[in-house]
DNA sequence: CCCTTAATAT
DNA sequence: AATATTAAGG
C-alpha cells in the first residue's frame, strides 16, 4: 500500500533561521499555539489551519504539489477529504518547543490519561497527529523507563552503569492525581494554563537531546535546555550537550535531505 | 475503536 | 538517529 512518490524535492530551503540571533521580540510573532507548516503542506492535506479557512474542508484545490488527477471520488462513499492521497507528510521535527508541550501535557492529566488522543489534543497544535503523538509517547515512555530503571535496579547484570543520573526524578509516574478528567477538550489551541512543574525531566540525556536549537540564551544564562522546563541541570555537567545542532546544513553530503515539517507552537515559555 | 508494544522501515 | 508504519494483542 505504500507507494512512493519521488522526486519532488523542494528547492527551497528554510534552513536558515537566524532566530538565535535576532528574534522578534516585539511580540510573539503568532498569537498563541498556532502551528507553522509550509502553507503547502496545509493547503495539500486540507489540515486545517485556524487561520484560514480550509475551504469546506474539501479542497481549495491548488494542488502545486499533486499534479493528481482528481478523480472525482475514491472513497467509495466516504465522502471525506482526499487530498491527503498520495502525499507523504514530512517527518515531523520534535522541537524543544513541541516536546515541552508535549510533556506539559503528559504531566498535566497524569500519566493515566496520557494516551495519544488526549495528548495530540491538549497540545493543540494543528497539524500533529496521533500517530505523530504515538510514536513519541512510546519512545517517551522508553525514556521514563529507563530512568526508573536506573533508580532501582539492585543486581541486574545489564544495568546501566551510567556515572551521572543516581536518582530517578521520574515525576510523572506516581504522582499527579487520577485525574478523572476535567481536562477541559475543546479544538483549537488548548494549550491550557501550564501547571507551573516546575521542574520535569522532559528530557534527560537521552531524550531530545539531539536537534536541539540553542534557545534564545539572550539572558537566560544556563544552558537550559528548554524541553526540560528547568530541570536541575547539574551546575558542571553535560548539559552542554544541547548545543548541537542544525543538523539542516549538515549531516548530509549532496544536498536533499528529506522534507521535515517543524510545525511547532508559539513557544509560550 | 483506541491503546500499547515490538519490530521494522525510511 | 529520529520518526513513521505495521503487526499483533488487549
Amino acid at each position: 500500500m505504500r507507494e512512493e512518490v519521488e522526486g519532488d524535492e523542494e528547492p527551497k530551503c528554510f534552513a536558515c533561521w537566524d532566530w538565535e540571533e535576532q528574534l522578534p521580540s516585539p511580540h510573539e510573532l503568532m498569537p498563541l499555539s498556532q502551528a507553522l507548516i509550509t502553507p503547502d503542506l496545509a493547503l495539500a492535506f486540507g489540515i486545517p489551519s485556524s487561520s484560514s479557512a480550509p475551504t469546506t474542508g474539501a479542497d481549495p484545490a491548488p494542488d502545486d504539489l499533486l499534479r493528481g488527477p482528481h478523480s472525482s471520488d475514491l472513497n467509495g462513499g466516504r465522502g471525506e477529504e482526499e487530498p491527503a492521497r498520495t502525499l507523504k507528510r514530512p517527518r515531523l521535527v520534535w522541537t524543544p518547543q513541541l516536546h515541552k508541550r508535549f510533556v506539559d501535557a503528559v504531566v498535566h492529566v497524569g500519566i493515566k490519561n496520557a494516551v495519544p488522543k488526549t495528548i495530540m489534543q491538549l497540545m493543540g497544535v494543528d497539524g500533529l497527529t496521533r500517530e505523530n503523538v504515538a510514536s513519541h509517547l512510546q519512545k517517551y515512555r522508553l525514556y521514563l523507563k529507563r530512568m526508573q530503571m536506573q533508580g532501582l535496579s539492585p543486581s541486574s547484570p545489564s544495568s546501566v552503569p551510567q556515572p551521572f543520573l543516581g536518582r530517578m526524578p521520574v515525576a510523572a509516574l506516581q504522582h499527579h492525581q487520577q485525574n478523572t478528567a476535567p481536562v477541559q477538550l475543546q479544538q483549537q489551541h488548548q494549550y491550557y494554563h501550564q501547571t507551573h512543574l516546575g521542574h520535569f525531566p522532559g528530557c534527560g540525556p537521552g531524550f531530545l537531546t539531539r536537534n536541539m536549537q540553542p534557545p534564545p540564551v539572550t539572558h537566560r544564562t544556563t544552558g537550559l535546555v528548554p524541553g526540560m522546563g528547568s530541570a536541575p541541570v547539574p551546575p558542571h555537567s553535560t548539559a552542554a550537550a544541547y548545543v548541537n545542532t542544525s543538523e539542516w546544513s549538515r549531516r548530509g553530503e549532496g544536498g536533499a535531505r528529506r522534507k521535515e515539517l517543524t510545525l511547532f507552537p508559539t513557544g509560550e515559555d
